[in-house]
DNA sequence: ATATATGCAAAGTCTTTGCAATTCG
DNA sequence: CGAATTGCAAAGACTTTGCATATAT
């Protein structure tokens, strides 16, 4: 919790109620939840929270990495007809998505299945997501000096 | 293509012109469109599709396993307070999802850096999807006989 | 004191649903 | 022909935005 408010001060972030609740909250559970979730969660001892300053919070914790989105997938729906084994690079810069076949990374989350099973749970498959900059971001240079966590949920859309 | 055809016939569903090119733009893409952009794609060469069909065939299509979301995260943002590394465990009948810490995936992910490199990616970390029916649902036992690929693109909300 | 953050309500985007007309098997 | 599918429009769900008020530093 103290890390958490010598980041936000790091980052000139004010430390309010509202984000230690939030943050507090979501660090304090590892159920993954959503924006409502959350605010469903934090209203129980701040009954005046609103929603939209929960998705302002995520969001805005989630520019300094205090926080991120579970998938760096985005949080919209996107379709795939490839049903082959293969893997992901997310841009985090631009969204891209760009596929990988790497029989060599198939055998890396060989141990997946044993530990899958080892909570119960019956493994159907995997996927690995790696996730940082393309080629075209990278030229493009940042724009920014300070930090980047590219924490938001979701990019512009094509 | 024809496999499409057989495996629709196999399931039971109906193949119509519609079905048959929102499959063949998203067989002929890597670039893991969402339903709008189909929608669009195939608008060209079949102005009367309506949006709304695009959304019904792709989850008929997921429900036999001849399409898939990229992610099984759900279409939903989901958020994360826990920074370390970890992995998922994605339950694709109720759509809970259980972080595992397991130090041999990550060692075993390690070449992926080298793979991103190789298509100019910086990579800034990665994290494995395992997906499959957790322990809960596998006590529930399954509802029908036939083959259950639940491609869903999201799930019931807790 | 002043720049930021909050809360509210409205707007925007994405997705699902109900239903009559149409099409597939 | 009977069951399934389509297109439309309306409803629903989720997220963002603008702005006046309140708060952090």
């Amino acid at each position: 919790m103290d890390a958490f408010v010598a980041r936000c001060r790091k980052a000139g972030l004010a430390v309010t109620p509202q984000r230690l609740a939030i943050f507090r909250r979501l660090a304090a559970t590892d159920r993954h939840p959503s924006a409502e979730e959350l605010h469903a969660a934090v209203r129980r001892e701040m009954p005046t929270l609103s929603l939209a300053t929960v998705y302002k919070t995520l969001d805005a914790l989630a520019g300094i990495g205090a926080v991120r989105p579970v998938s760096r997938l985005g949080a919209r729906g996107r379709w795939d007809a490839n049903l082959e084994p293969h893997h992901h690079l997310v841009c985090t810069s631009c969204g891209t998505v760009t596929d990988v076949a790497e029989p060599r990374l198939e055998a890396a989350a060989r141990p997946a299945a044993a530990l899958a099973a080892r909570h119960g749970f019956e493994a159907a498959g995997h996927s690995v997501e790696i996730f940082g900059r393309c080629a075209a971001c990278r030229g493009r240079r940042r724009t920014g000096s300070s930090p980047q966590h590219e924490g938001r949920a979701t990019w512009p859309r094509r």
